[in-house]
DNA sequence: GTAGGGTTAG
């Protein structure tokens, strides 16, 4: 009644129900030029459809037409509210059928409201028609059309008809600009469009920059968009998500939260699309803890779905799987994302046998699975090595849920044949994919290669690798230390010349460790934290009190190593054992230690993270960028499987 | 009558 109340105001003031008719005769002038000079059907209809009423409205209606009496444009736009209001889909038709009856030609403002009408109901094909039928098209025509365009998206489709609207002649807005930039495809359209803003004097509108914002970040234009912001004289909360969702989106985690703390000092209150990206920010950093407090922030919006998603990844990748199942068990909507994260979540953490529970109970529950559902119970099937169920998943997706595998799925049964030693399998498989194998599928098989030591076939897919991924640091040193082991010295130093001919080192290992809400960063052989000297001389204490109880470093991991060339003495030094260490100096007694890997963990710092977690009784969870590893009471989550 | 921001994999 909101509406109805901003309109008819100065009509309500009186009680009695008798004098509507009355009240309304002014409104009554708001006839058809094609009516009888006064109608009571028509002053019943207006009356009915400013106060909402859609039955009454629709027979006057009917009863208008059989005595070919029509109202004006703004009375069948209230209409159209009360229709959309109820999404009354087939009342709107009837209307829109109303208006053009007797061969009525409606004016351009009517054709829009049509037009929006159509729109918002998601009939495409029918909001063009009518487009195509308007005798003069004004901005607002063309704006509806390609926003619909943008949101059902169609970008190209949008970016046609932006082209022929300013063919024709018609000067965008900031509505159509707001519009059009979700569309573009390339950072070329989208400087074009940015010239074209500043040169109609539009660039200061707050809804143009925040989609200029979020366009630049989300084609990796990240300067450009902290440039557009900073900018910007008189930000809203809007702007400030754009930019926090920006950096979050774009795996700077760091920034995303400082902008963070910036917005709050400026006096914005936190929504749920902020909450939303600075959890996707913890989530990328893996700062439990802060995680923890916005959670706290995240109750005011209880039953938001995307927000819950949000928190549910957040506790997954940060390996807090207990939070992420409670969270989930309080959730009063889920959806496919909810149970995907979870069950990829559990996969993703060793929890194999429960991802699998999970995806029964999601089958149970009605919910049809999609794409990356299906890629996290294969994840789980290939991390425990269930062979069987994860051919059996695999093969049946296409008929059980009409999902063609992708390369994805193809890469997670390459893995599964690869781990379980079946490399023979795994190259078939490779052959015989529908679509073209790509850097990631044969470095999926140069994985397992690596576990099952197979030289031959190991030198074979890591030159694929290199073929379609040139700068692929990572798979060099391992070629050139499979070379060395094989006393190849020719090829070992032609890989290095490779290397250094093209620019390519391999980023050095490093590790992130949260205490206090602050993160502590270490690489290998660190020697710039203030506590470098402490967390040396106990990681010495702590490898030979390990020596004393059977361990034995391994230094001959050559092709094991994701670390690089270091050996002996330097393996001392992998940053996540200095950051266990740190943990182990810094955080209370029993407490978990947290660490995230840039790099896969090397068998050595697996071994060694097994027996502190025994020795000293807590638990050790370690993110590496494909996995995690919880150690717990000397055994690891993974199986020693990875 | 037409506009801007948030979730799962890689």
């Amino acid at each position: 009644m909101k509406a109805v109340s901003g309109k008819i105001k100065h009509i309500r003031t009186s009680p009695s129900s008798l004098s509507w008719s009355y009240s309304l005769a002014p409104l009554a002038s708001r006839t058809n030029p094609r009516n009888p000079p006064s109608s009571t059907l028509l002053d019943e209809f207006i009356n009915f459809c400013y106060r909402r009423d859609l039955p009454r409205a629709m027979k006057a209606m009917a009863a208008m037409e059989r005595h070919g009496i029509y109202a004006d444009a703004i009375t069948y736009s209230e209409l159209i509210k009360c229709c959309l209001a109820r999404n009354a889909v087939e009342q709107g038709k009837l209307v829109h059928k109303h208006v053009f009856s007797n061969g009525y030609q409606p004016k351009t403002f009517l054709f829009n409201i049509l037009i929006a009408m159509f729109v918002k109901f998601n009939l495409l094909e029918q909001a063009q028609a009518l487009f195509d039928q308007m005798p003069e098209r004004n901005v607002v025509s063309w704006t509806t059309i390609i926003s619909a365009y943008v949101n059902a998206k169609l970008s190209d489709r949008a970016l046609e008809f932006f082209v022929l609207m300013l063919r024709g002649g018609v000067l965008p807005n900031m509505y159509t600009f707001s519009s059009v930039l979700r569309a573009c495809n390339g950072l070329v359209n989208l400087r074009q469009l940015h010239c074209g803003i500043i040169k109609v004097g539009l660039e200061s509108d707050v809804f143009v920059r925040s989609a200029l914002i979020d366009v630049y970040s989300k084609l990796d234009e990240l300067k450009d968009a902290i440039c557009v912001f900073n900018e910007m004289e008189t930000k809203d909360l809007v702007v400030w998500n754009s930019i926090i969702g920006g950096l979050a989106q774009n795996s700077d985690g760091d920034e995303a939260l400082n902008q963070f703390k910036r917005m709050k000092r400026a006096g914005f209150t936190a929504d749920q699309a902020t909450l939303t990206s600075v959890l996707r920010a913890c989530t990328g950093l893996a700062l439990l803890e802060v995680g923890r407090q916005v959670h706290v922030h995240v109750l005011k919006f209880d039953v938001d779905l995307i927000l819950n998603n949000a928190l549910l990844d957040m506790y997954c990748k940060s390996g807090s799987l207990e939070d992420a199942k409670s969270v989930f068990e309080r959730m009063v909507y889920r959806d496919v994302i909810s149970w995907s994260t979870m069950i990829a979540g559990l996969a993703q953490n060793g929890f194999s046998r429960e991802a699998l529970k999970f995806f029964d109970l999601m089958k149970a529950s009605g919910m049809k699975p999609n794409y990356i559902t299906i890629l996290g119970v294969l994840f789980a099937c290939s991390h425990a090595g269930l062979v069987d169920d994860g051919w059996y998943y695999f093969r049946s997706m296409k008929k059980l849920y009409g999902i063609d595998p992708g390369r994805e799925h193809y890469g997670c049964i390459i893995d599964l044949l690869g781990r379980a030693g079946k490399l023979d399998e795994a190259v078939k498989l490779v052959q015989e994919m529908e679509c073209e194998p790509d850097a990631v599928t044969w470095r999926t098989l140069l994985g397992a290669c690596r576990v099952h030591r197979n030289v031959d076939l190991a030198i074979y897919a890591a030159k694929q690798v290199l073929k379609l991924d040139p700068g692929d640091a990572g798979t060099y040193v391992l070629l050139s230390n499979i070379y060395a082991n094989s006393e190849r010295w020719e090829d070992v130093s032609e890989i290095r010349r490779a290397m250094r001919d093209k620019g390519i080192k391999k980023a050095p290992g490093s590790s992130w460790i949260e205490v206090n809400k602050q993160i502590h960063a270490f690489i290998l052989g660190d020697t710039a934290h203030p506590k470098i000297n402490e967390i040396n001389r106990r990681l010495n204490q702590l490898i030979h009190k390990l020596m004393g109880m059977g361990y034995v470093p391994d230094t001959n991991f050559v092709l094991q190593d994701l670390e690089g060339e270091q050996r002996d003495d330097s393996l001392r030094y992998h940053s996540e054992k200095l950051a266990i260490v740190f943990g182990l100096i810094s955080l209370s007694t029993g407490s978990a230690i947290r660490i995230r890997k840039n790099l896969r963990i090397c068998g050595d710092c697996h071994t060694f993270a097994k027996l502190v977690a025994k020795m000293d009784c807590r638990l050790i969870v370690i993110r590496d960028p494909i996995r995690y590893h919880h150690f717990q009471n000397g055994v690891c989550s993974c199986g020693d499987f990875w």
